[in-house]
DNA sequence: GAGTGGTCTAGACCACTTG
DNA sequence: AAGTGGTCTAGACCACTCG
């Protein structure tokens, strides 16, 4: 309802997924299409713009600009999608077990993550996940108390991020992830189901907020059957 | 040379990293830069629209810029980058050999990954990647062979990119990457040095040029101690 | 209220593709 | 030559932060 050239995006976005502008089609020009919104050009190749940076077009100098072919499935849209990600666009929503909610003084490991001064208080927050009977994600959270003043069981069960974001506020801004495999600790072999696996894939996330702020470090451990990434990227020139 | 928002950005990439603009630290306001590059604000915050979608610098409304903190060495720059990215930006050049290099007709797996129709040619080759004395890195690579006409065994032990992108002409546009986890295949046991691994991770890469038209599929297969990927990703709002 | 980044405009010139 | 996307401009108004 704000950004003109966001509402273009969206609206464009609609007509993409419904098949108004087929794949491996060409869209309307950029003068046409100012002149069907009523804006201008520049406004016009904002929302383009994003259409491209997110995968759904693909712009050609002198051409146009044509929809791209996208596996609804297999590539959802734009960026780094993790398993619980994909998962959840299925309708296959996991099981969440909280195993650990509460306020402690940050050790070595966790003041280093989070670059933390002695003693800063941080909440951890320990659940897996389970889908069908089985608990194939471990996902360790830690956020910067200071931020975050409290986190319920009830809040770790549901969503956090939807907490973070619409109740108290906190705007998101970016991520840096690595993705490394290792082989399982001791704690994931007592709260995951490894029964014949050697190895857990391990994604470490560090996030960010608006003032460019790191508050949250999370570890999500997976088995390995159970973990999948998919990405979009396009080539820098 | 060419875009003014592209040299802008390149010369302020060049200022953080020599910290001429330290981190933590706000860069000049977009007017002043405007001033300074004797250029418009539009053109000014091309080239900051791109320091912050490389992880370089958060814009905070009212407030003006900040330089985000990067540890150089985990995560080099945006995107998504693999372990051999990682490894060659620290100066480990692993030894390639060249295992196959030929054209073939594609078979059923390869025809259903390029979108093929029956019986057309792809080039193969299988290379793999060694560091310390140790094959770690399976790359099967397959390129439809209508747009790629030859490629030497040279080529593919040097760079197959430079070669296209250089030698071709051909601008690669984006790909779409998987990452997923399996056991090892009778090829990879014989390729790679895998005694005491269980699992190899699997990146499958679907790479498409400029006019949206795929024309590779590669499979790069790493023994899941020398795997790793680091990604920088901004948050949709 | 002054300064910051965010959006939007109307117009210009360019390089590229195609008939 | 006409149409396309790519770049650039000079100016406008807005929402936000901070003293």
């Amino acid at each position: 309802m704000r950004n003109k050239y966001v509402m273009i995006y969206q609206e464009m976005v609609q007509k993409i997924e419904k098949e108004t502008f087929k794949a491996n089609e060409f869209l309307p020009s950029e003068n046409e299409l100012a002149e069907q919104y009523q804006t201008s050009r520049e406004t016009i190749r904002k929302a383009l713009n994003l259409l491209a940076q997110n995968g759904y077009i693909q712009k050609i100098r002198g051409k146009g600009s044509t929809v791209i072919e996208r596996n609804k499935f297999d590539f959802p849209v734009s960026g780094l999608v993790s398993f619980k990600e994909l998962a959840d666009k299925m309708g296959e929503r996991p099981i969440t077990t909280v195993h650990q909610c509460a306020k402690i003084s940050a050790n070595d490991f966790i003041q280093h993550q989070l670059k933390l001064k002695n003693n800063q208080e941080v909440w951890e927050i320990i659940r897996t996940r389970s889908f069908s009977e089985q608990r194939v994600i471990l996902d360790k959270d830690y956020l910067i108390a200071n931020t975050v003043q409290h986190i319920s069981r009830d809040i770790a069960e549901t969503s956090i991020y939807d907490y973070l974001e619409n109740q108290l506020g906190l705007i998101i801004s970016f991520a840096k992830k690595e993705i490394i495999v290792e082989e399982p600790t001791e704690e994931d072999r007592a709260l995951l189901d490894l029964e014949g696996f050697y190895n857990v894939v391990v994604i470490k996330n560090y996030v960010y907020l608006d003032d460019a702020t790191l508050f949250q470090y999370t570890e999500s451990r997976h088995r390995p059957d159970k973990f999948r990434f998919v990405d979009f990227a396009r080539r820098e020139h």
